[in-house]
DNA sequence: GACTGGCACTCATCAGGCCCGAGTGCCAAC
DNA sequence: GTTGGCACTCGGGCCTGATGAGTGCCAGTC
């Protein structure tokens, strides 16, 4: 009976914290959320979860809101994923279903995710480096240019251009496109880039100068780190829900949304096919403790190719954002498996 | 004597609003920049300038602030471009000169802008449309699948794939690829476009379906709307410059910055190789009306492909954004010719 | 032993009142 | 045309007191 109270006005506070943004004292628990007992019997309470870390005061005489702990509790044994509506649903997939490219799946995410949530949405390509090679191209745009175009399973595409000194022969251009792709295709890029380490050793030596600089183009494409980089943010007029500070609270959210490397970071963890919470001081960079992150890894079958989520403060409705996360996590992942 | 001495009594309105933000009255006028005449001297001007438009008092028995129109007067008349210290400069040029491709030169000078002018700062990227056909390249996927891929002077590429129905013979191929390189090397894209129309006719009735198929692809990749949507943004935190009432001032612009085709509008107006300033209710859209946006046109050569610039409250340091965003379209403009 | 009602106390918030000073317009004098 | 003087305005800062939500504690009840 008692743990199970104080649980309840644990979830309590929280809905009720996150619905006003204003501390919750005992009182008005008791009315909006007719809890049987009397408010000297939720003040124990309160007083046993402020004494193990769940809640905290802000000053005296003020109602109680929750601690990042509070949350995490919350969390972990109080929130059910609030499935949503057949509205709601029905919304994502009429809107993603018009996406003409991945691009476009990319920029419709981001923005379903934005509407869904309210908060600041960020989706990340997916990823270069655990995609697989469908084809790559020589093209000769002069004698001695070569451009080299490379087209990954999730359909980006990558273009280098190689200046091989000497011009390239028509015949030699043919054998080498034809190798490479024979080495590399339905390959994961990081898998591709050894398979092109032996290849200039199968030319003449005069043509491996040419071979080893196309190759190792390739293999810098398939491990470039910029291109692991790349993410797509919407949303941000969101940030409101920070607050009114602006240098406190919303600057440094706008600092790390265009530090894609930090972003990256934030999200890269996060763990396969699983939704990831992280609270407060549980997010790993120092700025954005007041800030809460909810992730999904993403991609075709069950590879996690790339991460998306929202960005919001640390008071926000998580089982709405766990739902919408995972419907638009799923509705990508399943779309990329199609194609 | 009288009307100059007017206009000095603006840039100088105009010159501490910027710097202090703060309504600015006779007497701490004529303290900091000592002008030689009386504090009632000055308020006679400043009568009359408020009376002809060009500056405004919030409310009585405040200082002046300087009005829309006051702005454009000072900007057309009285600001020269503040030249960039040789610092600045130099830190343009050798940040910008580290960017390996055209994604890279855009990422960064979005930065540099948003740096120097600490403003929030916008470039487009090159337009597709305006720009010329470097080479196209047809690749057989399958028998039946074709990707084809679209590069364009500025290091753009493009790719789509298409279902020709029927299997493509190798010759076919081959002959179609040099025959659609030869009639669009070097065109616009708009000219292009046109070129294309034509050579179906001159295949085999046989495998007309699939070079309309190609080419009718070409077309639209051509006139993509999309394409031309791309923009990079920048420097959000500098929103702060803004004020601190988020809806009001902030959140209009944040959401006008993820609208990339209000964005287009706005700076897509730009006259070719000259600085544009927009002021206030000059900027076409109603709720950007506090906002200034100073913004030019860049391209290789002389021609204008995209436009970039930054956008800042109308209280902004004219001189020196404009000094900043010249210096950077004349950078990208210079980089764009070499390649 | 768990719950409840009552009570004294704390403190953030808000409205009202006050003063201060920057800024103005006007006018008479130079 | 310029200047010094003067009366007036009014927003902002600061103090004050009232208000009320909220608390902790304690004694009483089931």
């Amino acid at each position: 009976m008692l743990e199970e109270r104080k649980l309840e006005v644990l979830r309590a506070i929280v809905e009720d914290y996150v619905a006003t943004q204003e501390p919750v004292g005992s009182k008005t628990l008791v009315e909006r959320h007719n809890l049987s007992v009397s408010p000297a019997t939720v003040r124990n309470d309160m007083a046993a979860l402020e004494e193990e870390g769940f809640i905290a005061q802000p000053h005296t005489s003020a109602g109680r809101i929750p601690t990042d702990k509070g949350y995490r509790l919350f969390v972990d044994r109080l929130a059910k994923v609030r499935p949503l509506s057949a509205a709601e649903k029905r919304a994502i997939t009429t809107f993603l279903d018009g996406a003409v490219d991945l691009d476009d799946v990319v920029q419709r995410s981001v923005r379903t995710l934005a509407q869904l949530t309210r908060q600041v949405a960020v989706v990340q390509y997916p990823s270069l480096t655990r995609s697989t090679v469908r084809h790559v191209e020589l093209v000769a745009l002069a004698p001695d240019r070569l451009l080299v175009v490379l087209i990954t399973s999730t359909g980006r595409v990558e273009q280098r251009v190689v200046e091989t000194g000497t011009d390239v022969g028509e015949s030699l251009l043919g054998d080498l496109r034809a190798r490479i792709n024979l080495a590399c295709l339905g390959e994961r890029l990081v898998d591709a880039a050894d398979r092109l380490a032996d290849i200039p050793e199968t030319f003449e030596p005069d043509d491996r100068p040419i071979v080893s600089a196309v190759t190792g183009t390739l293999v810098e494409a398939f491990s470039d780190e910029r291109s692991d980089e790349r993410v797509a943010v919407g949303g941000t007029a969101n940030l409101r829900h920070f607050g009114d500070d602006f240098d406190r609270s919303i600057r440094p959210v706008l600092e790390a949304l265009e530090e894609h490397v930090v972003l990256l970071q934030l999200f890269g963890a996060a763990s396969p096919r699983a939704i990831t919470v992280r609270i407060g001081h549980e997010v790993p960079y120092e700025e954005l403790s007041s800030t809460s992150i909810v992730a999904s890894g993403y991609g075709p079958d069950d590879d996690t190719l790339a991460t998306l989520g929202i960005v919001g403060p640390t008071r926000m409705d998580y089982p709405g954002a766990m739902a919408a996360v995972r419907a638009v996590a799923q509705y990508v992942s399943q779309r990329l498996s199609e194609d």
